[in-house]
DNA sequence: CGTTTCATGTCGACT
DNA sequence: AGTCGACGTGAAACG
């Protein structure tokens, strides 16, 4: 990995043509030849970039160029596409190199999936005669946390959480129009569950008659160790 | 800006919960705050990374962790959620600061480049008399959308955007600021070009004695095709 | 400020 | 390789 700091101005054509006026900024080359360019605030998104593959190539400037100040061009082309990114160089103030290896890359931390197993074994925080029918019911347009039913044999479908937003409740309701259409599940009663319920989404389950559970991920846990530990 | 490479993991929760295990990376601090974190391949999106408003503290490592060879640890904790990315730096192999300024932006240059093209071709949209330098004439902080002259051989320096706002009005204030002391172009008359000229731009264009100008894009593409049609 | 739509979306899973 | 849907989507335009 490549690091510059330099002053440098930019031109990219391909979906859309852009270009960035003179100013300093941090250009990244990255081991697979893929370029960044950050300014020093926005957000991770840079201000522009080649994805990989692409080559890139140092240039000089014609006479032209090397009138404004232009000191080194750099030519960076995607190699399936015709998308270009064309960066004069101005003065610079840091370059170095790095070698990184290779990375693991980010591992996502399954609480969703924890909560539901934890759900799945103390199916009673449904209510009392809760039974768990299955994890992961699968629907026409997908997997419904847990499918329950309740003290009188009725159908319970479960969304689980880590956050309860609005989007999961819409979620669930998709999945309880489609489920009560189905004779042998129907009627479906929903519950939605969550660390934690945002008042807005509250609102909407409760008014589409969808219960609300908060599930304590701590206290859970604590019952499931208690439990393994009886075996 | 802040440039650190350096041997380190990682812990986000937040949204989801994830952890990025030790591995040589780069983490950039920038001046609002924010964090990223790369690797040395992938696309411009970071393994992980903190969005403004946020604030870091760096921490030591207690005892567990020095045991682990962590030397120092990073808290980057988001103001206005409960997100949270710690990062636990063992080895560091590179640190070093640099101060950017602030970045112009990117120009998508869509509709706009089009305008420019027919504005050019259609230069007497400017007065009686006007004629064409050239497009994109480039000075030192950035090319200036069109270089004309009026009857009377005076420079005249043309701005253009789809929506004509203040922010366009500053960047050819600055750009007439900057040619105006070239002996060999001043003086240099502003014409602020748009498709629609807001208010407050209008105001403020008037003030500086920047003229404005009302582009008709269906009316001017209609004069290019009849153009076209004559050859 | 909330809401909706756009994106050089990116990314992964599956056909 | 092409398609589809989720994303810590983010970001800009709009009311």
């Amino acid at each position: 990995m490549r690091l510059v700091v330099a002053e440098c101005s930019a031109r990219y054509s391909g979906r859309l043509t852009a270009h960035l006026p003179l100013a300093t900024r941090l250009l990244v080359v990255k081991a697979d030849g893929s370029v960044l360019l950050h300014s020093d605030g926005g957000s991770y998104k840079p201000l522009n970039w080649m994805s990989p593959p692409c080559t890139m190539s140092v240039g000089e400037p014609d006479d032209e160029a090397r009138s404004r100040g232009v000191v080194e061009v750099w030519t960076v082309q995607h190699r399936k596409s015709d998308d270009r990114l064309e960066i004069e160089l101005h003065a610079t103030h840091h370059d170095s190199a790095h070698d990184l290896g290779v990375d693991p890359g980010l591992i996502k931390d399954g609480v969703e999936a924890h909560l539901q197993e934890m759900l799945a074994a103390q199916i009673e925080l449904l209510g009392d005669g809760h039974t768990l029918v299955r994890r992961e019911y699968m629907t026409a347009i997908g997997p419904v946390d847990i499918l329950a039913k309740d003290g009188e044999g009725g159908s319970v479908a479960v969304e689980i959480k880590r956050r309860g937003d609005i989007d999961g409740v819409e979620q669930l309701t998709r999945y309880l129009e489609l489920m009560n259409r189905d004779p042998l599940l129907a009627p479906v009663r929903g519950v939605f569950a969550a660390q934690e319920i945002k008042p807005q989404a509250r609102v909407l389950a409760t008014d589409r008659g969808i219960s609300c559970l908060v599930l304590d991920y701590d206290a859970m846990r604590g019952v499931d160790d208690v439990d393994s530990r009886l075996f």
